[in-house]
DNA sequence: TTGAAAGCGCTAACAT
DNA sequence: ATGTTAGCGCTTTCAA
């Protein structure tokens, strides 16, 4: 121990690795890091992660399944302990590698579909329900939809899926919606609101396909004077905290990201059984809606 | 290659890197992932590494620097080609053991003070230093400060010490400050200038630690009907997108973090000789100061 | 050019 | 309990 400390030794846990042929990676495959979700969920897998003396190894995929495909095949040569990936939206090839890997593979952040191993999140399926039901429960009926990218964001696509079952079988189908392109954020909101109104001046309420699209919609309103909620009713998905700072807070569906990533580790590192974990959400009624 | 397709044979990386005794992987060990500014340069950073089949892995500190001599050591366990860590202060600990380590070393973030081997960022002082004579241009002269741990975020610190240097140089120095204990957010942003309102309601301008507390000054006085800026000047940090899309863009300072991940995994791609690159700042004039 | 063999720095199984 | 040795799956050097 003298020489070690006189020396620096520092004990190599890549030959550590091959020799003991197993490994305290855990790899993360996510679409995105400029999306808070997912760094939130990085850090509340990190926490239980570095605890237990696992390292996180992560790569983005830019919402693109092919690349996912391609960066999950780079990191099981990593012979990582776990992967973990954001739902169930994968290639073929992505499903079948994974699955012959012989390592643990997290889904999160998504309950509807099937899991291939273990799965860790909520129903954006029953997020968008509860949307719509919270909504017509307010006595709004003429709803409009602005979103991203949904062909990207399948998770967000899914809630709005849901969201239009509900106010259709309710009788008072979505009046109008505005998808950009791009990623969402809170200027793409903004621009997009604008854009919905010019076309269907006379909604009553907008369900955004996220927070960030939702701050988007509500400065829009801010510098227009439009009156929130009475002249028109906004309601987002996540649950930011910055959501709660704005002058009203926003309405919105709270997501348990960061127990999500805690989870997800947890059952790692415990070697749990396969199974799927819904940790739910919470409806945040705020003020604008 | 028949054989490699029907089996699904994925090369060990760990084997291949303790067989060549050189590493593809890049330790990040940073403050924290909530903070978009750490994202951001990881989004720069992976882009690069990925298409030079670099690996990144990662570790938080949370701002603890005991911690980060922690994590530190365990990265460098896996002989990583790089280590990339923000700004300079580190224990004697952290970085007697990274010089010893034979890998490089990158500090991100900053520029004030001495570089352990590459450095790449911008100077927080001169940011400071802008900042105010910018606020003295405008002719704001009652200025107060709105800031989060300072003793935990130093590049804050050196911006805020800069700053308010600069004030007494031109014989108005900081009227009032109100610093809170905790991490920076927008609620936190928006209590500690209600706070700072309390105690110094004459103040003119207010100088914040970065863009998400000044955001939440913003909402304060949206919400408390002070008109900004005739009535109180606000000015922010980091050039968040967030701050160009509410009703009156925050004046602030845009950083290139991206760029300072990309730029980071450049020099350690090419394995460039030791140097600091400065890549400067933007002063964006908005319309909040 | 192709093939064989010797490690890389550990872990784990085995022998003492 | 302690010491020895055979790998882990590759890369690299050296021989053929």
């Amino acid at each position: 121990m003298a020489a070690v400390e006189r020396l620096g030794y520092v004990p190599n846990r890549i030959a550590g690795t091959l020799a003991s042929t197993t490994s305290r990676l855990v790899a993360f495959v996510i679409p995105s890091l400029s999306n808070i979700v997912f760094a939130d969920v990085l850090r509340g897998a990190g926490a239980v992660l570095e605890e237990n003396r696992y390292q996180a190894v992560f790569s983005v995929t830019d919402y693109d399944p092919s690349k996912e495909e391609a960066l999950a095949a780079a990191m099981l040569a990593w012979r990582p302990a776990a992967v973990m990936l954001a739902g169930y939206e994968h290639t073929d090839g992505t499903a079948k590698m994974l699955r012959a890997s012989g390592c643990r593979v997290v889904e999160l952040l998504d309950l509807d579909g099937d899991a291939i191993d273990i799965a860790v999140g909520f129903s954006n399926r029953a997020a968008g329900r509860e949307s719509a039901a919270f909504l017509l429960k307010r006595g709004y009926r003429r709803i409009g939809y602005v979103g991203h990218d949904l062909s990207r964001d399948i998770r967000a696509g899914k809630r709005f899926a849901s969201f239009c079952e509900i106010l259709e079988a309710n009788g008072t189908p979505l009046v109008a919606r505005e998808i950009l392109a791009g990623a969402s954020s809170v200027e793409n909101g903004r621009l997009a609101l604008e854009r919905l109104l010019a076309r269907a001046s006379d909604l009553d309420a907008v369900y955004f396909s996220n927070d960030d699209m939702a701050l988007g919609g509500y400065f829009h309103c801010l510098a227009q004077g439009i009156v929130i909620p009475s002249q028109l009713a906004l309601f987002g998905y996540n649950g930011l905290d910055i959501g709660r700072a704005i002058p009203q807070p926003l309405s919105t569906i709270r997501t348990p990201r960061v127990a999500t990533g805690q989870m997800a580790a947890e059952l790692v590192v415990a070697n749990a059984p396969p199974q799927a974990i819904d940790l739910g959400f919470e409806l945040i009624e705020g003020a604008t809606a």
